[in-house]
DNA sequence: AGCCTTTGACCAGCG
DNA sequence: TCGCTGGTCAAAGGC
């Protein structure tokens, strides 16, 4: 299928049958593509590309929400769907929001429209929903991604890497708005730096979820940051370091490290809760560490999959599987009694492309020295002692970073305890014992009922999180996996994702004891489009209007940013584990939203354009900042999690061929992403118009 | 002899 | 119901 209906395609696999990413949001926005069913196809390149699926910004809302039907991307029909079915659908919305908020403890801002909305669009606003009110500076996609869809737990640092990582989902969109200021500028899309819609600031005590904190938001400049801090590495790596920010989790970095960005969290990152995707940014700026610091030795410490885990394996098949370049190869624990299983793509060249682990060992690793593993075990040991000294709280059951991670669908993420990690195309599932069951995880847990669900699927993160039980097939209906599938799967097409992943240190990140979050799950099928892609497309499409491309970029950056992440681990086998403490500090960060949080003083009002509340909202935002963050990466860092979602997200998203370290042409270092801007810009409306 | 890899075939889920 | 796909089985072979 080309463009969209591809993602369609994908999207579905992401999301609940019942609810799309869109139609979440919208429904929240009361945005005309909001009014789409569900079931509705997702609307064809051609159709959507100027129209098409735009994301309710400011003016889009007025605009789909006049009713005239006029505004871009909005249909006559579509109008009059709004009419109908806006309220409810808002209103459910609505109330799941609160409600989730209500179960996370957080306070979910409302989303007050009429302060958004232009004047004339609130006259004739057909679809209001009474529950949501987005606060100034708020986008639809902070609501998504707001803790509130998220646990806590989600978000968390990765043991291993001490980084946090990002749900696939929404997350990258927030995170991607946040992104690059410095593009801004380029586009002009920002001008004013000051810009409220792209300052990140500490919310409010009181608007802050129960696990943002006030810290973790900086001030715009600190929060972004400019390409410069990042010089373009290598040609891998310049796709991925043109992510955006550099934030960086307290983790202590190895020397080389580069900044007290540390600290910050992009909105983003703390916005959305989406840890996965967080943390892939995160991630992606160690990644650029990474990259420097990643020798051929790394590459060649990449040690086979099966053993350097701490664990031994047995392989049991190897099959090509569609939409990606390399063999997937089987293994189980040869350990008695133990049915944890891996599966291990490589390239050509050997260089683990990913790992997914299922289920989790019963038993303790073998020492290294029967390891059959070398490399990797060192990193991986130290790594993962320090994160069973944790206690696993932080790490594995804590609601930090295990819950996310859990997915625990179906085959590879059945184990409640299972983590998925795909960083770059690692996936890793399971860990000992370390996760606890779907408590753990606490998205799925907090979700129960079917809206919930829907928002999970909307949400990346959260769908991440949820399946802790699921079978198989229904992991797979949910796309949880397509997040990583994305980096890896579909989207492997792209292989943009790949290019990260070749970091090859990842093997030494695979450490089983470590636990991941999965931030990205591979989509089995060919899909090209599969991964995280999925929301970087609905992202990239929505504002760019194109859903005929792939949304390798988006595939790309989620996928770069995993890889960056698995790198970054790898890379710095001497990366200290964050404590606890500190990874909760951490993980508070990165909960917030990204821009204009209700409440946040810089962002408050910022909406007074419309900017703020477009920017960060809507695509132009969202896009924006994707294409910013991405400099030149790809566009489209953070994939939406609306999209993928999870897909995601998912981290599934980018189904580019992992290994090869190719340079997708968005990725291209030389444009660091402005083109994208521009497009996108151009073809968004503009906030203020808006 | 034991373990692992290879590889074709089979099975199940999904559209 | 069929075809596709992913995952698994199990025989054969190698170390």
């Amino acid at each position: 299928m080309g463009g969209f209906d591809d993602h369609g395609g994908i999207i579905g696999d992401w999301m609940p049958p019942s609810s799309s990413p869109r139609s979440f949001f919208a429904a929240m926005l009361g945005d005309d593509s909001g009014s789409r069913t569900v079931s509705e196809p997702p609307p064809k390149p051609d159709n959507n590309n100027d129209s098409g699926f735009t994301f309710p910004g400011p003016d889009r809302q007025g605009g789909s929400e006049n009713g005239d039907g006029n505004q871009r991307g909005l249909t006559v029909d579509q109008a009059t769907k709004k009419g109908e079915f806006g309220e409810q659908r808002m209103s459910s919305r609505a109330g799941l929001v609160e409600r989730m908020a209500a179960r996370a403890g957080h306070n979910a801002p409302r989303l007050n429209t009429d302060i958004i909305k232009p004047a004339d669009s609130l006259q004739n606003q057909q679809v209001r929903s009474p529950y949501l009110t987005i606060p100034p500076g708020l986008s639809p996609t902070s609501l998504l991604d707001s803790p509130v869809f998220l646990s806590n737990s989600l978000v968390q640092p990765s043991p291993t890497t001490g980084k946090f990582q990002f749900a696939p989902n929404g997350n990258g969109k927030s995170s991607m708005m946040f992104l690059d200021s410095s593009n801004r500028n380029k586009d002009n899309f920002f001008e004013d730096p000051n810009n409220s819609s792209f300052a990140f600031k500490p919310f409010p005590d009181h608007v802050n979820p129960p696990f943002m904190s006030t810290q973790s938001f900086q001030t715009n400049e600190a929060l972004v940051q400019p390409e410069k801090q990042f010089p373009p590495q290598k040609i891998e790596v310049a796709q991925n370091e043109t992510s955006s920010l550099h934030i960086r989790a307290d983790f202590p970095r190895s020397s080389t490290e580069k900044k007290p960005e540390a600290n910050f969290l992009t909105p983003f990152e703390s916005f959305n809760g989406n840890s996965e995707r967080n943390v892939q940014r995160l991630e992606d700026h160690d990644d650029d560490d990474a990259d420097q610091r990643i020798s051929g030795d790394n590459a060649n410490n990449a040690i086979s999959a099966s053993s350097e885990d701490g664990y031994n394996w047995r392989k049991y098949g190897q099959k090509q599987v569609k939409g990606s370049e390399y063999p997937r190869s089987y293994y189980k624990c040869t350990h008695p009694n133990c049915l944890v299983k891996k599966k291990v793509e490589r390239s050509h060249e050997g260089h683990i492309t990913e790992i997914i682990y299922k289920g989790a060992h019963n038993h303790p690793k073998l020492a290294p020295n029967r390891r059959s593993g070398i490399g990797s075990s060192i990193a991986l040991s130290d790594m993962q002692s320090a994160i069973n000294e944790q206690g696993g709280n932080g790490v594995d059951g804590g609601p930090s970073w295990g819950t996310n991670m859990q997915k625990g669908n179906g085959h590879w993420s059945q184990e409640s305890s299972n983590l998925e990690v795909t960083s770059s195309g690692l996936v890793m599932q399971g860990q000992n014992g370390q996760f606890e069951s779907s408590e753990a995880v606490d998205g799925s847990s907090t979700f129960s009922n079917d809206e919930e669900e829907d928002d999970r699927a909307t949400h990346g993160s959260v769908s991440l999180a949820y399946d802790g039980e699921g079978d198989e097939s229904e992991s797979k209906r949910r796309k949880v996996e397509a997040y990583a599938a994305d980096v890896s799967g579909a989207t492997r097409a792209i292989r943009e994702p790949r290019v990260v992943v070749q970091t090859t240190s990842e093997v030494d990140i695979l450490d089983d004891g470590y636990r991941w979050r999965k931030y990205g799950q591979k989509v089995v099928k060919g899909n090209p489009n599969p991964r995280a892609s999925h929301d970087l497309k609905s992202v990239i499409t929505t504002y760019e209007g194109k859903h005929n491309h792939d949304v390798p970029a988006a595939r790309n950056s989620s996928h770069a940013n995993n890889t960056m992440a698995a790198q970054a681990l790898s890379i710095h086998p001497q990366v200290h584990m964050p404590e606890p403490s500190r990874i909760q500090n951490t993980m508070a960060r990165f909960d917030r939203p990204p821009f204009g949080l209700p409440g946040g003083p810089q962002l408050g009002p910022t909406p007074t354009h419309g900017y703020g509340f477009a920017m960060s909202q809507q695509g132009p935002g969202g896009l924006a900042h994707m294409a910013m963050a991405n400099h030149g990466k790809m566009p489209v860092l953070p994939v939406h999690h609306y999209l993928g979602q999870p897909r995601q997200m998912n981290e599934m998203g980018f189904v580019l061929p992992k290994g090869e370290p190719k340079v997708e042409p968005m990725s291209d270092p030389g444009l660091n992403g402005a083109p994208m801007y521009h497009q996108m810009m151009n073809r968004l409306p503009l906030g203020p118009q808006m």
